[in-house]
DNA sequence: CGACGCCTTGATCAACTTCAAATTTTGTGG
DNA sequence: CCACAAAATTTGAAGTTGATCAAGGCGTCG
């Protein structure tokens, strides 16, 4: 997706030992990826007067609908999710964010979604100002926000597919297929099983889908009686073969 | 939505009579509107070298999924539609253009959807790298770009919310209502009545509803039979309250 | 242990789809 | 302008999927 037209771009990446980069930065696990990954040490430098590092523990709101939005944040670990409630509580989720992803819409002091740590999350956080001052000063700043804001753009199409046009069972397989190639999963000495947890409950993968819980439960199993999964406990999920559960995305009926 | 932190980030607007801007663009409807409209008049001049106007027939491609996209657009008049289509022919549109939004996944050099004239529609059209070189260069332009991408986002999320937890009746009034308020209506001298045309078929609706095309005309016709809006023929739509509209969108049972 | 949260399973029901056909609208050529 | 064919829309009846309602199981924590 980041093509090379990105790198020239960017100012050249600098070896993490530069005495430039800031200390909080040197160690920062994002500090190659995502949005930081695009800027220069100067940038970083001014960037790190005003971070913070915070832990939202499974369930907190990180935004809240309506509230005002005083800062950004880099996703450092974790799984957040974007919801969107309705008047007489019909929620949906419209987005599932993982490190190193950037949090918060830019350029409006409200969001129209709130965002939830879905497991427990670590966070790069900055003042609002600091990160406009800086978009609007460095353009590649901005340019790095712009590709993220795209990234979302493309996985939120994908999701309208899902929820517009697959039947349960593929989009519960969907769900499960995304988690995988998200989070870090372990490869197993058959290098082909893949294993995870699950970072959202039933409820919560049920509000991504636009289904009922019972009706995912029902899919998870009937996925796991199928073969393409194993489950070692309700959040553990062993993956035998991808290909098999990509195939279950999309079912030629 | 558009904030007043942005206005500080424009060049500030030239009179359209200014002679710099070039002679294409003095007349365009578009001239103060999205993109362009942030532009100053010699980035005008520079993009004005480049542009060709097209119209495209209603059920024409725009952008073919795979090929590799060589032009950018300025939608001038009409209405496109970007669809996903599933390897078993199930389709869904996962998002609306209208003048004047921009048109085109900048940045990469291929389509995820493909874009379709929903509508007859007319284009000013850019080769992909003079925009990709001004948008490198000017930070205005990526910015503006950002923008239109933020804004299709944030659209995008909202009909996830649709397409995941409305019921049928409600999709479809969401969609009656995104449509009076994203076409130009005849407003009628009772001032609360409005009018306008649907640029989609009906088959085309309930692609973006992720309903059939059956379930749809039900639909319309309950909306019709409840008094929330009247046919004129099968195109036109009289809406004799948008706030009842607005109502049926997220209806409390 | 007992209560609570979470997940699963079963039975029934409603919403939406599918299949089929009728009706209306649109386009074309004489 | 009419006739006719093709396309689009509506309507009806039956079928399916997923929702709802209800109950029970499992694991954790006080």
């Amino acid at each position: 997706m980041q093509s090379n037209k990105d790198a020239a771009r960017k100012t050249p990446r600098l070896d993490v030992h530069n005495s430039d980069v800031p200390l909080v930065c040197r160690a920062c696990e994002s500090r190659h990826k995502g949005v930081c990954g695009s800027l220069t040490p100067d940038q970083l430098v001014q960037l790190s007067k005003h971070t913070t590092k915070h832990v939202y523990r499974s369930q907190s709101e990180l935004i809240t609908v309506g509230d005002d939005v005083h800062t950004y944040s880099n996703i450092l670990s974790g799984v957040v999710k974007l919801t969107k409630l309705m008047a007489d509580g019909r929620q949906q989720i419209v987005g599932l964010q993982f490190a190193p992803d950037f949090l918060g819409r830019i350029f409006s002091s409200q969001s129209s979604y709130s965002a939830e740590a879905a497991t427990d999350v670590r966070v790069c956080s900055f003042p609002k100002s600091v990160i406009e001052d800086l978009a609007r000063s460095a353009p590649n700043m901005e340019h790095a926000l712009h590709e993220q804001t795209l990234k979302e753009l493309d996985e939120a199409r994908e999701w309208m597919l899902t929820l517009g046009r697959k039947t349960a069972t593929e989009k519960v397989a969907s769900f499960l297929y995304l988690i995988a190639s998200n989070i870090d999963p372990e490869l197993d000495d058959d290098e082909h099983t893949i294993r995870f947890e699950l970072p959202l409950k039933r409820l919560e993968i049920a509000d991504f889908l636009g289904l009922t819980i019972e009706t995912v439960s029902r899919q998870i199993t009937k996925l796991r009686k199928s073969g393409i999964i194993e489950l070692e406990n309700n959040r553990t999920v062993i993956v035998p073969s991808l290909a098999r559960l990509q195939g279950a995305c999309e079912n030629e009926q």
